[in-house]
DNA sequence: ACGTATTTGTTCGTATGTATC
DNA sequence: GGATACATACGAACAAATACG
């Protein structure tokens, strides 16, 4: 199975057992010879095969989760923590795009689509009025079948009005905004926070309340520079990565 | 003490009494008699005075906490939220000068600094080999005395060996790079993902364990494109917000 | 280092009104 | 009408984090 032997700990060398379980581990993570998202042997198997008590393997695992390498989920098990997918934010940047750079299939699906008045943290970077009316898609997207973000897009309804109809004709946003009269966006600025996720941000994203998600703002203007889009995504953090590159 | 009244609560009229209760408590935000980082009453005290069961008035303040109103801190209270410190990522970015743009008082302080081997991480994007010795210095920046970011930063000690001395007699990583030569840098590409605190970053940064921090991973270029520094921050999400403008 | 008081967090249980099938 | 589900509201008790002397 695994090729670490209760040999390989030295008792009273000076390094405590929890490190070398540690550093053990972590080495088989290296040599990926635990892949990324396998589940590491209960703490119970792996106190046997040490020969340690499971309060020693379980400081090890603790520093280990701590550092990002493995992540631990009670009831479950231990995991090797997952490839994170990078996102790229660039001046033209389209979800479907960046996921299928990394080789990686992407999926896109609509979980609502309505009118509605627009608060005022969104009338205002769109340039309307509180409570005039504006079009918001929310969108979950995946890679691999694993969800990663969920996205709320606002839309001005006065200029798009029969968006809705055009996304489920299109299924893309990018192209149903073409076919509203939009044929071209770019993203203006994003601004981006952390915080723990709404149960509804939860469920979409099959994530526990504890694990926070990235949420990153973004403006996007039309090519006479009017903002056309306001889309508030919020990203599994342990998932994702953004990069931005000037 | 303040003006809201039992008798403003009106039973059997359709609006669940707790929706009742958020919408005065938003209103004595939105009209800045609850000020930014002010501690409202207690739970108790709430609901003697809207005349309710305490599990009425806290459902109404996680309607707030989840709409970023407010902030609970168990043992602690209830908190309306600070304005998050917008935090500029440019191709020139200096801490000091992104916070004092927005009329709050930076501040910076070295909490490490010393010469170690390079782990695999950082020496790849230094252009460095696994073991080359690299600079760490670690500084916390704070805003209006309030901590904001924990930053770890990476030298290639080949290029700058005096960069400690430097740093010590300039507390600026800009001038002191300056001083070992090197004028001018700007950034190269911005990782961003977001975790929880470690202890270490939970105690620099006066944050609760349970909130989650952004991380920032920075690369650095000289003037001849060659990586100079690799910066890791980690900055208090409910502090900061990061803003990306083309 | 320790106990005490304060404050929020969690989990029981009970009851009521409303909407739906 | 009956059965059911759901949101609302109240009460009591205890757990957990924090502040303070």
């Amino acid at each position: 199975m695994t090729s670490v032997e209760p040999n390989s700990l030295v008792r009273g060398a000076g390094v405590a057992l929890w490190r070398q379980i540690e550093q053990a581990v972590e080495a088989e993570i290296a040599e990926r010879r635990l892949a990324a998202g396998e589940r590491l042997p209960t703490e119970h198997a792996l106190a046997d095969r040490f020969g340690v008590n499971r309060h020693t393997v379980r400081q090890a695992l603790a520093s280990l989760e701590e550092r990002g390498l493995v992540r631990v989920e009670q009831g479950r098990g231990t995991f090797v923590h997952d490839d994170p997918v990078d996102y790229a934010v660039r001046k033209r940047t389209r979800f479907s795009e960046t996921i299928r750079r990394q080789n990686r299939e992407p999926n896109s699906r609509l979980v609502r689509a309505e009118s509605r008045p627009a608060e005022a943290a969104i009338a205002r970077p769109l340039g309307l009025r509180k409570g005039d009316t504006v079009i918001l898609l929310e969108t979950v997207g995946e890679a691999d079948g694993r969800p990663i973000s969920i996205a709320s897009h606002y839309f001005p309804a006065a200029r798009v009005p029969d968006l809705i109809a055009a996304y489920r004709a299109e299924q893309s946003i990018t192209r149903a905004l073409a076919r509203c009269g939009v044929p071209d966006y770019t993203r203006k600025s994003t601004r981006v926070t952390a915080r723990l996720p709404t149960a509804e941000d939860a469920r979409a994203l099959r994530l526990p309340r504890s694990r926070p998600v990235l949420v990153a703002e973004n403006l996007n203007i039309d090519q006479e520079g009017r903002p056309i889009e306001i889309s508030i995504a919020r990203l599994a953090a342990e998932r994702v990565q953004l990069v931005f590159e000037p």
